[in-house]
DNA sequence: GGGGGCGTGAAACGAGCGTTTCAATCATGC
DNA sequence: GCATGATTGAAACGCTCGTTTCACGCCCCC
């Protein structure tokens, strides 16, 4: 046995596997291959693959969603927060915590592979429905000037921004001709709570001005 | 026969499973069933599963793509477009040429899955590659106060926000509290474009402005 | 009106899957 | 040092999958 327990070792093959070759097309028997262990480990350790996935994202995500409300806290505990504080409460958790691009892009794509499945055991979102609720609320209150119907419908539009941007680093590499990078973790924050700024404070739509 | 050819049912059959249930969670015995043929049929007429569901995109996202492209000319040939008519071009076919949210709902479900696999068959991005390069160039005429990296990240913030506010309808209401509905289009479409314009126009961040 | 090929139906193939079983092994506290 | 529970190893189970095969019907055109 190494120095990671089985456990530990099969989280990590399972993150990178997950992410990398996609949930459905990696066996079990590839994943515990990987993490030099039985394939047997998985029943022990987590009951299915299933519930494997889930405790992978769980890792990743619970500690981010705690340093995102504790942000906030400290925030709003020393008085009413600028709109660039609470949107660096809300993404600064999620680059920081991680080494480098890579791994934002591993936790990002598991997600969006677990937000395309409906299967009642794969229920991911309750990770994020108390995260939700405070920030929702938190950027209606740094947003008064904006209509609460308009804060919706950009907190949709914000959430993609979070969740996907940095699940395809070729995506990225590719739109900029490679003078981009999600390694620089402080650029990249940077540029999208500049980016998420102006769209939530943007002037609203016109009532009839579509066409 | 009914009315649809065979092939047409499979399409739609596809569409919607794939969608609903995800494409490795369906069967091309479900599939088929749904559809009302034979199993044989997807071999016939598509070959292979993977083939298939690149059918089910490209049905949807060609045309998508080509309106897209058609209307980018027209603004070009009418003198140097504003912001927000490139943002329109290219958001409102995808809106438009969808009867409801519903439908909005299935191609975004089957794109973002298929982004998440990484096998070579499914190259579902070339189906992009000439519309990308396009409405690249675009946003930099149409931008040109903002450093051409910052309108490169920013690009990449746009693409999530196209590709997945739609993805799930129960997201958008649970974040609006029900205020909110994808059915709306042109409200969808005037939200959006609002958005993204504010968040590709914002004042950069300053270099060292993060903290 | 008969021939040719396009489309369909039923059935089977072979492989790979997640899961389970159960005995062997290890660590640990008495 | 031994009993006990936790953990691991090897093997098999049962099932479902995508794919393939091949014979049959239908329709159109000569």
């Amino acid at each position: 046995m190494s120095d990671p327990s089985t456990k530990e070792r099969l989280l990590d093959s399972a993150e990178r596997l997950f992410a990398e070759r996609g949930y459905a097309a990696t066996s079990l028997r590839e994943l515990t291959q990987d993490a030099g262990c039985n394939l047997a480990a998985v029943n022990y350790h987590f009951g299915t693959k299933e519930a494997l996935v889930l405790a992978v994202l769980e890792r990743r995500v619970r500690p981010v969603n705690e340093e995102r409300l504790a942000r906030l806290d400290a925030l709003e505990a020393a008085g009413t927060p600028q709109l660039e504080d609470v949107l660096r409460a809300f993404v600064a958790p999620l680059l920081e915590r991680h080494r480098d691009g890579a791994a934002v892009e591993r936790v990002a794509r598991l997600f969006l592979q677990l937000s395309t499945m409906r299967d009642p055991e794969l229920q991911h979102y309750r990770l994020f429905q108390s995260t939700a609720t405070r920030f929702v609320a938190a950027f209606l209150r740094a947003l008064p000037e904006v209509d609460p119907v308009t804060v919706y419908w950009r907190i949709t539009f914000m959430i993609p921004v979070v969740a996907m941007s940095f699940s395809d680093a070729e995506r990225l590499a590719f739109l900029s001709g490679g003078t981009a990078s999600a390694d620089d973790t402080e650029r990249a924050l940077a540029h999208m709570v500049s980016f998420l700024a102006g769209g939530l404070r943007a002037p609203e739509p016109t009532a009839g001005g579509a066409a």
